[in-house]
DNA sequence: AAACAACAGTTGTTATAACAACTATATCTT
DNA sequence: AAGATATAGTTGTTATAACAACTGTTGTTT
């Protein structure tokens, strides 16, 4: 019993910044919860399919990516590349080495399986993403997509 | 080098869907990111505050309240509310009994410590998240809104 | 009332996120 | 060129998120 001093009621008011930024976190929750689920048939996460389609997109040559590289084109922080890189590579999806020249760099390459792999689940994954987003149309995509960006800027 | 075939260059390109949820994962990353840096001064995470605010908000009468009610409230899943509990009772910040008419339910209420430690967490976490926000005029903020509550509908 | 089902929470286990300290290599300064 | 600094990645440790199996209690059915 004891505690039943008065409550402040201000805090049970929700603030539009608070508001946004509990949908926010909630959208981001739960479409990366189905992404997963989804990826899961692959045997993979959606941390694990950005490294891999960063390797696809950003290293067509296949001349491997730098560990850094890949870490800052995540859009999550992750403050450990290696292992993430290093799971990857036990699964066969890519190969690393150490560039010959600048010894402190290791290259991520994608191999046979691990391009195959982010092509296998594209499409599935893209079709999840619009079917998440079918309540809204075009135009409001394309509203909410602006100011994300315009919301990250400051950040 | 060999596997220097063709990649598709679909996959480069960013549709507005997985543009939108980049953008949601990364908003949602670097404010939780942000958020948990301020609560670290008082040893808490934001998923910890949340559950703190949750008791504080709905339950100003302090009869306690069911975890399972607790981990509805809160905005992301949470398949471990009992533990989380436990680490804040722990800290002093809750107590937690057995409820003796239906003896399934263990209710969880606010000490006066855990109280109090909303009530000093509320404003400085208030004006990072406007600063968080910054960018955003009014109007754009209550457009954002919106459309993360009407996205959210679908999920 | 016995058997079954549903519910609320707990516990065990594993993988990994977060943080910090460390190693090896390269670059800069004087 | 020696020493200091910066860079790229690795490794160790701890806490916890995710998943699943389990216990105790209540509710439902026949």
């Amino acid at each position: 019993m004891s505690n039943n001093r008065k409550r402040t009621a201000l805090i049970g008011e929700v603030k539009i910044e608070t508001d946004i930024f509990m949908n926010t976190v909630k959208l981001s929750d739960k479409t990366l919860a189905e992404a997963n689920e989804l990826l899961s048939i692959w045997g993979m996460t959606v941390l694990q399919y950005n490294a891999l389609r960063v390797l696809y997109v950003k290293d067509s040559s296949n001349e491997g990516l730098p560990s850094k590289e890949i870490g800052r084109r995540l859009y999550t922080r992750v403050p450990d590349v290696t292992r993430l890189l290093d799971r990857l590579a036990d699964k066969g999806w890519l190969t690393r080495e150490r560039d010959p020249i600048n010894r402190r760099i290791v290259r991520s390459r994608l191999t046979k399986i691990g391009a195959e792999l982010v092509e296998s689940v594209y499409m599935p994954l893209q079709e999840l993403e619009s079917k998440q987003l079918s309540t809204l149309t075009a135009e409001e995509k394309k509203i909410l997509a602006g100011l994300l960006s315009k919301a990250l800027g400051n950040i």
